[in-house]
DNA sequence: CGCGACTTTGACATGCATCAAAAGTAGTGG
DNA sequence: CCACTACTTTTGATGCATGTCAAAGTCGCG
């Protein structure tokens, strides 16, 4: 990457104490990465195009379902999730996102967002500004073959997840669930085995498709059975493997 | 378009009498629509980028996990479905595939395919080959744009799915199944509301994470309830509102 | 016409949703 | 600092949907 760490990584040094991904590790590096590639980018386009740092209190919405499409963003500190709502008003829950992940990347087409973002703890992103990226025309080609390699790779995840959940069982599906967040932080180079479950059981139910009374319980039986210890909102993965192997698909070689 | 219809459609006329699509409706008119857009590519230069028909009997693979990518494919007759492998060998289908859709997207950025593709029934592709496309610089860009719309669209139609299918009981699986096969027909103009469903009943199955035994359960109920007349493969949507209203997610406003 | 594969039907077991209520947690004001 | 209320989570009891096993029936191909 020819994006020097330092241009980056001068942010205000952690206030609050929370969990934040570094530069380095987030999903708009490669992004940008390839923006700046062509070294014609001075500091202030680059700043210009990455607005820092805004901060996003829990409870608070990033954007709602249908508000104009005007950027990516990139969760910098604390965790979001999205949601959607059915028929009845009630809130269906589509993803959690944390440090280092890209939020907003399915509207790029449709120049509406398609999910709305709330923030489960106070937060902080960084946003890029597709406007002033667009009027790059040298490098537009570059982080055009960044965004379809992002999106077909979404794609592919996405596939594979829905794929295995609707033939899981609960605790199939929980198990996939811990491990899946384990391995997220991990790969931004988080705490990965020791962390908050930031959002309600009520939220984990409806992005498993469970009921809240099962959530509870599974999670119950986890800490029963020495795979994970739970008190409240903290969880700590004690047999990973053991998760792991819950995690995959049942009978299939007896 | 400025792509003239003839010449897309000179092909030679169905001579299986299957359900075959019209290039007008096909997914690569699109974006090949944008690639001639600048009336720079001669009718010999499309035909090079795009073979046209080829012949796939029943039960051959187009392509097969694994397998390096050589470029997109739109399926002109007949159907297919894509399918990986659970540890332990069991097929998982991935999705089914009709006239006029596209095949392979989701490789675009990892150059080999993530998939196995199979035909149901005797069939014909036709097929977009990316090196040649990539030669064709000016035309590059707008090419990009199109596959990322694409992309994004089909991220966006995947959550859906997955989001919906997680929550829903079996008999709302299966007449989601069916309304969702009878709109993609019916957008290509192909016949929407009788059809063969050239896949089994297996297949079905395992799509939509159901017992084999349910879902022909099912199909027996939806049939008693008139709503639909299954005989053997044949299919007939009687009441598309009853089904449509029994696909929706339950028990929200009662 | 007969064989193997696919599909339907029936009986049964169980995983999970649902309902109801208790216990825990957090936020608020005296 | 504690009491009070409202919300979230846990626990228990019950019923139904759906997976599983077994067997009969049907289809399609040689």
């Amino acid at each position: 990457m020819a994006l020097k760490k330092e241009e980056l990584q001068n942010q205000e040094s952690c206030q609050s104490c929370k969990a934040e991904v570094a530069c380095a590790n987030c999903g708009l590096y490669g992004v940008l990465g390839v923006v700046s590639k062509l070294e014609q980018s001075t500091p202030e386009h680059l700043e210009k195009i990455l607005k820092k740092r805004q901060t996003v209190l829990k409870g608070e919405n990033l954007f709602r379902a249908g508000q104009p499409f005007n950027g990516l963003y990139a969760v910098k500190s604390g965790s979001f999730k999205s949601y959607s709502f059915l028929e009845g008003g009630q809130e269906q829950i589509v993803g959690f996102h944390f440090p280092g992940e890209l939020l907003g990347l399915e509207a790029v087409s449709s120049t509406r967002y398609a999910y709305s973002v709330r923030a489960l703890e106070d937060s902080s992103v960084c946003e890029l500004s597709f406007e002033e990226l667009e009027l790059m025309q040298d490098n537009y080609q570059q982080f055009q073959e960044q965004l379809i390699l992002l999106l077909s790779n979404q794609v592919l995840l996405e596939q594979r997840q829905c794929g295995l959940s609707i033939r899981q069982s609960a605790d199939e599906r929980l198990a996939a669930f811990l491990i899946g967040l384990s391995s997220r932080l991990e790969e931004r180079q988080l705490a990965a085995s020791e962390f908050r479950l930031t959002m309600s059981r009520q939220d984990i139910a409806s992005y498993l498709g469970l009921a809240i009374e099962t959530v509870s319980r599974i999670l119950k039986l986890f800490q029963k059975r020495g795979l994970i210890a739970v008190q409240s909102k903290q969880i700590k993965l004690i047999d990973r493997p053991g998760l792991r192997e819950l995690a995959q698909l049942p009978g299939s070689t007896p």
